[in-house]
DNA sequence: TTAAAAACATGATTTGCGTCAGTTATCCTA
DNA sequence: TAGGATAACTGACGCAAATCATGTTTTTAA
C-alpha cells in the first residue's frame, strides 16, 4: 500500500505548487525585490489582503498558511489554501485589474513577504525567464483550481471530504498523521459541506477504518480506501 | 432600466475578455507565428482538442464559439465558453504540463488558428510586451473561473440559470434578443443542473415575466429582475 | 476556578432538485 | 409527407444534505 504522502491524487489539490521564479533574477534584480521588500507576521484568523482593496504589492507565504477566498454577497468560497512558496495577488497584475480579486487571512500564525507589484511587472517585461516562471505559476493555479472546482462541484459529501482529507494528508502536512489546526466548521467551509454533515461523515469514515481521529489529530488508516470514496461518492 | 449588454454583471462571465496579445509582437515576430500557422474548420460538436493528448499548438478561437470543460471519471464541467478571440491550452505552456488540461468542442461551426507552442514559449521569453499580455490573459480567465465557480457551487437553481442567460446576453450575444444555438439539455451542462430543471426554472421565468421565448429564440425583458434572482436565489 | 462562549455532537425535520416515467412537439430523412 | 428520432415538456417520487433544535464537551477569558 502506498503511502498518502506519495500519491499522486487525481483530485483537487489545494496548495500551490511553489515555482521559484525568484531564483530566474539576475543579482541586480534580486537586489532590487529585496531592497523594498517587507515581511510582515499575521496572526491566526488576521486578514492578510481583502478581495476590493489596492493591490499595491504580491504577497509571498513564507510561513504559515493562508485561506484564499472569493467572497461575494456576504458568501465566501475558498479558492485554495495558500502554503510557504505561495504567491497572493498574481491576479491583479493586470493594470485594468489593480484590486485584489479574493480576501487571503492566516489559518495559523503566518509570515509573508510583500514584494511591490510594479517591480513584479517590470521584471514581466525585462525578463524572460521570469516572465515564463510567472506564466508557470498562474497555469499551475488553474489547473489546480479545476480540480478543485470539479470536486466541489460533481461530487458528493462523502467524496468531497475524503478527497480534501487526502489532499491535506499528502499536499499541507506531507504525511499520514497529522494535526489539523482547523475547527470542524473551517472544514466544512473548506469542503463545500455543512458543519454537521462534516461530523457525521468524519465519524462515518472512523467507523469504517478509513480515518482515526481524536480531537483534531488526524490518522489516515486507509489511503487506498478514501480514494475509492473519491472516485464513487 | 438600463440593457442587458450594458450591464456589468457581478456574476460569472462564461467568455474571456480577448486580449490581443499578438498586437505586441515585432514584424518578424508576427511573420514567425504566421508562417507556421494553420487554419481549421470545425463542425458543430466536433471536438478541437482532447484533454490528456499532447499540447503541440495553443488553439485561436477566430470564428465560432467552442465549449472548454474538464472531464473527470466519465463526467464532464464546462469551465468557459471560448468565443472569437479566446485562447486554448494556454494551461500546457509549463513544460511539466505538456498535455491539454481540459478538452474543447465546437458549440456550432468554429474556425480555429493552430500556433505551435514553442513558438509561443519562446515569444514570452524574448518579448516582455507579449509576455505581460499573456499574464494578462490568464489572470483574466482565472478571475471570470473564480465567479463562475462560485455561481456553480453558491447559488441555487433560480439564481445559476439567470446568471448564465444574462451572462449569454451581455457576453456572449451582446444584446437582449438572441437564438440560442444550444439545446435545454446543453444549457443544462452549462448552468451545471438537471434538462428538467432547466425547463421548469425556464417556464418561471417566463411566468414572472422575466424573459419570453419561443422555442430557441430568448428574449430578456426585465434583466434588473434576472439580476435579483441571481443575487437572491 | 468559574462563567461564558465556542466547538463538537446527534437526532428530527425540511427541502431543493435530480431521477424516472410518460406525453407532446419538432426536426430530419427517406 | 409519412414516420422515426430526437428534443421539449410535465407530473410524481425519492433522496442527499441542509437546517433546526438541543445537549455535551472543550476552550477562552475574566
Amino acid at each position: 500500500m502506498q503511502k498518502t504522502a506519495e500519491r499522486n491524487t487525481l483530485s483537487c489539490t489545494v496548495v500551490n505548487v511553489n515555482k521559484y521564479c525568484f531564483n530566474f533574477l539576475t543579482e541586480e534584480e534580486k537586489e532590487l525585490v529585496e531592497q523594498k521588500q517587507v515581511t510582515v507576521e499575521y496572526k491566526k484568523g488576521e486578514i492578510i489582503a481583502k478581495q476590493g482593496t489596492f493591490t499595491t504589492h504580491i504577497l509571498l507565504v513564507s510561513e504559515g498558511l493562508a485561506k484564499v477566498y472569493y467572497e461575494e454577497n456576504y458568501k465566501s468560497l475558498i479558492l485554495r489554501i495558500a502554503a510557504p512558496g505561495s504567491l497572493i495577488g498574481l491576479t491583479s497584475l493586470p493594470l485594468n485589474q489593480n484590486v485584489f480579486q479574493y480576501t487571503a487571512s492566516a489559518y495559523i500564525n503566518t509570515t509573508v513577504k510583500l514584494i511591490e507589484i510594479d517591480i513584479i511587472r517590470k521584471l514581466i517585461l525585462n525578463n524572460g525567464q521570469f516572465a515564463s516562471a510567472i506564466v508557470d505559476v498562474l497555469c499551475e493555479t488553474s489547473i489546480q483550481k479545476n480540480r478543485r472546482f470539479f470536486c466541489l462541484t460533481h461530487r458528493q459529501s462523502y467524496g468531497k471530504l475524503a478527497d480534501i482529507i487526502l489532499c491535506l494528508a499528502s499536499n499541507i502536512f506531507k504525511q499520514d498523521e497529522f494535526d489539523l489546526a482547523m475547527s470542524r466548521k473551517e472544514l466544512a467551509e473548506l469542503s463545500g459541506m455543512s458543519t454537521e454533515s462534516v461530523i457525521r461523515t468524519l465519524k462515518h469514515f472512523q467507523e469504517d477504518g478509513l480515518i482515526e481521529l481524536t480531537g483534531k489529530s488526524f490518522k489516515v488508516i486507509d489511503p487506498d480506501g478514501l480514494y475509492k470514496v473519491c472516485q464513487l461518492g
